[in-house]
RNA sequence: GGGCGAUUAACUCAGUUGGUUUAGAGUGUCUGCCUUACAAGCAGGAAGUCACUGGUUCGAGUCCAGUAUCGCCCA
């Protein structure tokens, strides 16, 4: 049969579907679940459904793909599961806009039919991200996609909600907790991100109730004064001592409230004296339990004020309020000064609306408990993360831990398995029987769901096939800003449900930067579109290029220029393929195990060695989990060891009169190629498959399925790098003499060699290449040759290279070059003089290293000489 | 205020237990090449007091202490 021919170019629009499709239909992504083989599966973080693919996800996805697809190729078996998220908030509030455009809101049409609306939107756009995922190669198992909200895993949460509510972890109380009044519903301490804001401290006279006189507060929320009912100060605070006890009367207001003392109160910080506001703050509340406060709650759920303040101010957004009270404190001449403060805001993580702290009922964990065991599992090693510092991050948060508050007021999620008639409470998976009983509106939040991904996506809590095959996992791929949204909590809910660790092995990716190093942002439009990347670029270009930049556990500064050095190296991998076929003949050559070593060229025992030499050290990169090495190292190897060198070798075997030697070079190409390809796959699976359909012999299936590269010692040859470096050093110093001199680069040049026969012969059996690669017409060595008049020099380790080219040398340039060369050489020299006349250095350094310094002395001081005396022989 | 990280060529970054020529790569730049795989390419060159200051050591980009700048997390 004839080989066929690859396009000049590279169309990855015209290969990456159908390999995505031969790959899935021929059930490569899937577990074979009667195999014992050793199992290697990791879990999707699931996007969220109301999310589209950004350049984040492509570095987190692709990283995960590399790991399924090497332990798919080192014969594991191997299950990548993936899924999606509901997003309460996020989602509800896409359905909320929507709603609004048909001119209605979730109120009017009520919760069974904003659900219906809820089900209707993610159907229609809740799979964007997943069709995504495919563009971008993903290896997923997609019968096991898991939806959160799916029937069984909905079953798993309100289990899970059920039993740590019976084991006394869940309880229902009133406390501050952080309302995003946008989205109206309370938030946990996590999605609570604080801004650094330029804002204002307002110095505040308040009356003594008493008429004696007035006491100083300050302020960075004036509005709250409305909800004052006390003043601190510090017990120790001479100036107030006297004023402890008596009573205040609150200004616009003009309720009478006391004067107290409380340790918390900062003498330090504006005047000393503090307005507490117990529904409102979180230290004030705890002060207001501590000496008995009224609590009063000024605002309405959208932070507009409510019935509780002066009616003027009734319904009064809180910052045209903070306007309006200031304002009254200056008409009353009791604003006495306002400073510049920069303080820290709350912002939601979700509406990014101002956080406002406020006083209701919700459901919360008690976290302590469950931390304690999640803290030893990640000591103890038994969950390892890379890169390890995170541990402290970690730790820290485990160890000031504090209660999770779960429920939302929202409709799209969960909604919380507890049943209240009157003053009684029934907690269950079920309705309680009999009439009269109401179901808590609330619902939870999305991460109490996704804390149980480990194992709910598996079908606990039945003790499925998958459970006991697939669980524990071994990798989490995830960026490092969830590590307490979802990898703490995921740790801990599996040691209390599964009393077992969840992932073996979390890897922190970096963050994906502009080029200014801002965070990727919708608002900021900076993020390019990984879709726009494909089309433009190809998926696989677009991996490579991510994975390149991507140095462990560092963020990373993306721009899209740089994926056109993935491109690139697509572009080089398919035409030194495409070069390798058409020097084929009508069928593919015997493969490498019917060579025997003595048929091997130098240049073949080289590119062996290096070939193991790089398998070795991919490998030692993935176990250390630094992906960008093992993608450089691959990089490297392509391009500088295989294309630049062993290529140009190869063609003048192919083009050559040896028919014997030529088709080794083909087994050994084809060889090399196929392992490259191998290599390759996990970070470029789709240009792969397509150059492996070229080169597989008949009896090889898909890449996809092929066995990872073992390194092979038969081949291997210790002294090989050593003359081949010889080689490539006396081919680069003649290159080198040439441009510097303005040799045309076609020009035939004689070589003459001066040096020891041993170096000068091994120089001389490559006659050929150097002909090739250096166009070297007439080569000569020997000891005792004599120097050609006008004729270029340089000196490649003791040897003296010589080219003779009468006429067309630029003496002038030369004598330049070897200035500059012998100025060189003599740095190096008195670089080490220095060391050696150390007598410290000679006393107290390894014989190993100074050996190693008197043997570069001794070569140096030759060369040198050498330089030397072809200079003045130059000059003369 | 506490913690973590970064600082190496014009740009983006490697540099794994201190010694492997005078610190590497890609991009950009300069010179020359459309050499029968690739101009998305080839060959060659220039370019860095490794943020700063001390210390340890025969020897520091690498270890220690401090300082500065930037970034992130937590309070």
């Amino acid at each position: 049969m004839a080989l066929r021919e690859l396009a000049k170019i590279y169309d990855p629009a015209s290969v990456e579907e159908k390999w995505y499709t031969k790959w899935e239909t021929s059930g490569a992504f899937k577990p074979d679940m009667a195999s014992s083989k050793e199992t290697f599966t990791i879990l999707i973080p699931p996007p969220n459904i109301t999310g589209i693919l950004t350049i984040g996800h492509v570095l987190n996805l692709t990283i995960q793909d590399v790991l399924v697809r090497r332990a798919r190729m080192q014969g594991k078996n191997t299950l990548w599961l993936p899924g999606t998220d509901h997003a309460s908030i996020a989602t509800e509030a896409r359905v909320s806009r929507m709603l609004k455009d048909q001119g209605t809101n979730k109120r009017e049409i009520g919760r069974e039919e904003f659900l219906k609306h809820a089900w209707e939107w993610k159907a229609k756009y809740g799979g964007t991200i997943v069709k995504q995922l495919r563009n971008l190669g993903a290896s997923c198992d997609w019968d096991r996609e898991v939806f959160t909200m799916d029937e069984n895993y909905s079953r798993a949460v309100q289990e899970v909600f059920v039993r740590l509510y019976n084991d006394g972890l869940i309880y229902r109380g009133e406390r501050i907790i952080n309302w995003d009044p946008v989205g109206r519903t309370a938030l946990s301490d996590e999605e609570v991100i604080y801004h650094e804001q330029q804002g204002k401290l307002w110095y505040f006279k308040y009356p003594l109730a008493d008429g004696s006189g007035f006491i100083e507060v300050a302020t960075t929320r004036p509005e709250t004064m409305l909800g004052d009912t006390g003043i601190a100060v510090n017990p120790d605070d001479e100036r107030y001592r006297n004023l402890v006890g008596k009573k205040v009367k609150l200004p616009i207001v003009g309720r009478d409230i006391p004067i107290f003392a409380d340790d918390y109160v900062d003498r330090e910080f504006g005047t000393g004296c503090v307005k507490v506001t117990p529904a409102h703050d979180p230290n004030d509340f705890e002060m207001g339990q501590r000496h008995g406060l009224e609590i009063i709650n000024i605002f309405h759920p959208d932070a507009s004020l409510n019935e509780h303040v002066p009616s003027k101010y009734q319904g009064l957004d809180r910052d045209a309020a903070r306007l309006q009270v200031v304002a009254e404190f200056e008409a009353l001449g009791l604003l006495s000064k306002i400073e510049d403060y920069t303080n820290k805001v709350g912002h939601s993580e979700r509406t990014n609306a101002v956080v406002e702290p406020y006083l209701s009922k919700q459901w919360f964990v008690k976290m302590k408990p469950l931390a304690e065991p999640a803290l030893k599992a990640v000591a103890e090693g038994r969950v390892a993360f890379f890169p390890d510092r995170w541990v402290k991050t970690y730790n820290h948060w485990l160890e000031n831990i504090r209660d999770w508050c779960i429920s939302r007021q929202l409709w799209w999620g969960h909604r919380i398995p507890v049943w209240y008639r009157g003053s009684e409470i029934y907690c269950g998976l079920e309705a309680p029987a009999g009439t009269g009983w109401q179901q808590e509106e609330d619902v939870l939040d999305t991460w109490f769901s996704s804390w149980l991904w480990p194992f709910a996506t598996m079908g606990w809590p039945e003790e499925t096939s998958d459970l006991k095959k697939f669980y524990p996992t071994q990798d989490l791929v995830t960026a490092p800003d969830i590590i307490f949204f979802w990898v703490a909590r995921m740790i801990m809910a599996s040691l209390y449900f599964k009393d077992d660790i969840p992932f073996e092995r979390v890897y922190f990716t970096g963050i994906i930067r502009d080029e200014q190093g801002r965070k990727m942002s919708k608002s900021l439009g900076n993020s390019p579109d990984p879709l726009d990347l494909f089309r433009e670029y190809g998926a696989d270009a677009t991996r490579v290029s991510i994975l390149m930049i991507a140095p462990q556990g560092l963020d990373i500064l993306f721009s899209k220029d740089q994926t056109g050095h993935g491109r690139n190296f697509m572009n080089k991998l398919w035409n030194s393929s495409r070069f390798v076929l058409m020097n084929l003949d009508e069928e593919l050559p015997v493969p490498l195990s019917k060579i025997t070593p003595d048929m091997l060229d130098l240049t073949d025992r080289w590119i062996l060695t290096r070939l193991n030499e790089t398998l070795r050290k991919v490998d030692r990169a993935y176990d250390l989990y630094r992906m960008n090495d093992a993608v450089k190292l691959v990089y490297d190897f392509v391009w500088a060891d295989f294309c630049d060198w062993y290529i140009e070798f190869a063609k003048s075997r192919f083009y050559g009169d040896d028919p014997d030697d030529r088709r080794v070079a083909q087994t050994v190409s084809v060889h090399v190629l196929k392992q490259i390809l191998k290599l390759l796959h996990p970070y470029t699976p789709f240009i792969t498959e397509e150059l492996w359909s070229y080169f597989k012999s008949p009896d090889e299936e898909l890449l996809i399925n092929s066995a990872w590269p073992q390194i092979d010692k038969t081949f291997t040859d210790t002294t090989v790098e050593n003359t081949m470096k010889l080689v490539m050093d006396v081919i680069t110093a003649i290159r080198n003499v040439r441009t510097q001199l303005n040799i045309a680069p076609g020009k035939p040049a004689a070589l003459f060699i001066r040096g020891e026969n041993a170096l000068t012969g091994l120089i001389a059996r490559q006659k050929e290449y150097l002909s090739r690669l250096a166009k070297v017409s007439d080569l000569q060595v020997g000891e005792d040759l004599p120097k050609p008049p006008h004729a270029a020099t340089a000196v490649v380790r003791k040897m003296e290279l010589f080219i003779p080219l009468e006429g067309l040398i630029d003496l002038q340039k030369e004598i330049e070059r070897l200035k500059k060369q012998i100025a060189g050489m003599e740095g190096r020299l008195s670089g080490i003089d220095k060391k050696l006349s150390n007598a410290n250095f000679i006393s107290r350094a390894p014989a190993q290293v100074i050996e190693h310094e008197r043997a570069k002395r001794i070569e140096y001081a030759d060369n040198l000489q050498k330089l030397k005396e072809n200079y003045s022989a130059l000059i003369d």
